[in-house]
DNA sequence: TGAGCCGCATCGCATTTCTTGATGACGACA
DNA sequence: TGTCGTCATCAAGAAATGCGATGCGGCTCA
């Protein structure tokens, strides 16, 4: 196939100055390079682009025709070029990353915009699911990284602490206790909990803590499904228990209250393939959700300051106000 | 400057193929090529295009974007391409031709399409004039040739007989002659001519015929406007004289007849530049003129066959006619 | 788990292509 | 007519391209 861009370039400038020497100088070239350029042209095109006659180039009607064209190649690579350099300077690869319900809600969107702007050039996928398929995938290598709940190690994966969040009392508005204060679940009466089910290790842990702290249940409902928990739960008179970090962004339908007597906590790890190294990318954005998840989680470090229900206290009396900022 | 057409090729059969050793089949090349190609496009580009994990590449953000530009560039590169194919094979260069008025009417237009067709990628410029201007512009250059009446030679100039054409009776269609009857000017009463002026040459070969044959003109009008000439005569009792060349297609407001007793003879001849061979296009249109103007020409070469008032009889009553084909 | 396979990266070398400077032909200008 | 400017051509060196061989990592199958 006949034509270079470099080819085209020489052409280009040839047509545009009339004149081969003033092309080989804008060109960088030599009057001879162009002259040689242009000869190939011509011949892998069968076609004489200019004539010269009387030591004058002139382009000849398909000398004219393909000058347009050429514009149009040298304008679409110039515009290819220019396409990619926003993605120049940031890290690049893929990233398939394994989080639960509990850590999309709050932690997921912040990192992952500030993410995506740093780094562009990286193609990052959240897969969502629980504990034991995220578990699963890791071991597979499908999944670059997971953050789950604490459990004992398996063989291929590798493991450490990622964040030690409490637990937390979720109720509708209208429940009597203020927002932010620490709870006794024992003080609870007639406590009906929405509950994930028993495959999840979370129900364990909440049930164990019950027994030992005297918690009466008064029913119990399952579900598995998250979105649905905090629906019924800010529609009705049911309460859930859910990891802070979920609950670390205000929902201006729901009370939250951290346990107290004692508190309980959930310890989410990160667990990554034991056989190779996390890439640049995948350790580049975990220390970003690290970082984030540690200043949401900041919220339930200290029993809650006085200003805490001043700043965000869900509809004190009960008119509707417009939703604001519910960091804390 | 990153990206040569090569190296554009070559990514996007790999990103097409999702495969380095796939592409490098497509493309007659080898894997290795492949691989040191578009490692030089990252490089240029300074971003990645693909990411090589798990012995997979997968096109990254960037590559993805890269990939759309890309097309376009191939596109119009190929477009660029094609548009030249049209202008292959002919003649090219520049040919530029002065003709007169008097054979710009009827010979120019089917040599012209006939010329262009066949060698689209010649650039024809016509050049009309009167003797004088265009001897002076072959002898400088400008014009690689031109056909005027003949002359006595001058320096610098190579002529030949061109066409030997009879000089014609042009009147309006009232006249009382019969189209394409030869006529005797002497036999035509109170002759009212418009003739070139004085500067052209054919006025001379004119008034000396008139001289020698005891022709009397009753009233004269110069006028070096064909265009005119023919439109005043169409409208008037004025007749005038025209080289039969250029009245060979029927104008179907006039009348033409051949002078006869004796016939008054032009002699248009070829002028080039003597100091240059003239070039193939030149040659080549020159001879279509030739053969289009000896065809053209053949109209008066016989006395009229009684089938020529039959073919074109000028509208024979006086109703106007849809124009139809004016060939003889 | 280990052998074999497949895919990409890298290296050194052969080849092509590009580039250059010198030289020649042609026309323009004075 | 000689000088200048332009393009074409040539030969030689420089640069790139392309290729085969080899290495590395991951996958698959026994």
């Amino acid at each position: 196939m006949a034509g270079s861009l470099r080819d085209i370039r020489l052409f280009v400038a040839a047509y545009e100055e009339r004149s081969f020497t003033a092309a080989a100088q804008r060109e960088h070239a030599t009057q001879s390079g162009v002259s040689q350029h242009i000869r190939k042209l011509e011949h892998g095109l069968g076609v004489n682009l200019f004539s010269r006659d009387k030591g004058q180039v002139a382009p000849t009607p398909a000398g004219d025709s393909y000058y347009q064209r050429c514009i149009d190649v040298l304008r679409a690579h110039a515009t290819a070029t220019n396409t990619v350099k926003p993605f120049a300077g940031g890290l690049d690869g893929q990233i398939v990353i394994g989080l639960m319900p509990t850590m999309t809600r709050c932690l997921l969107a912040p990192v992952l915009s500030a993410y995506a702007g740093a780094h562009p050039n990286t193609v990052v996928r959240i897969v969502e699911g629980y504990s034991a398929p995220l578990t699963q995938q890791v071991r597979s290598g499908e999944l670059d990284f997971a953050i789950v709940p604490a459990f004992a190690g398996l063989p291929g994966l590798k493991s450490r602490l990622f964040l030690r969040t409490p637990e937390v009392l979720v109720s509708a508005l209208d429940a009597d206790v203020a927002h932010m204060v620490p709870v006794s679940l024992g003080a609870v009466r007639s406590l009906k909990l929405v509950l994930p089910s028993k495959v999840n290790t979370r129900r364990q842990s909440i049930e164990t803590y019950c027994g030992s702290n005297g918690v009466e249940i008064a029913r119990v409902i399952e579900m598995d499904a998250m979105m649905g928990t905090l629906d019924f739960v800010a529609r009705s008179d049911w309460r859930t228990i859910l990891p802070g970090i979920m609950m670390a962004v205000d929902d201006p339908r729901l009370k939250v209250n951290p346990l107290c007597d004692p508190p309980l906590l959930l310890d989410l790890v990160l667990i990554e393939p034991s056989r190779r190294p996390m890439s640049k990318a995948a350790e580049t954005i975990l220390a970003m959700l690290e970082a984030e998840a540690v200043r949401l989680n900041a919220r339930w470090d200290a029993p809650p300051p006085a200003s805490a229900r001043l700043t965000q206290p869900p509809r004190p009396p009960s008119k509707p106000r417009a939703k604001t900022g519910h960091r804390s």
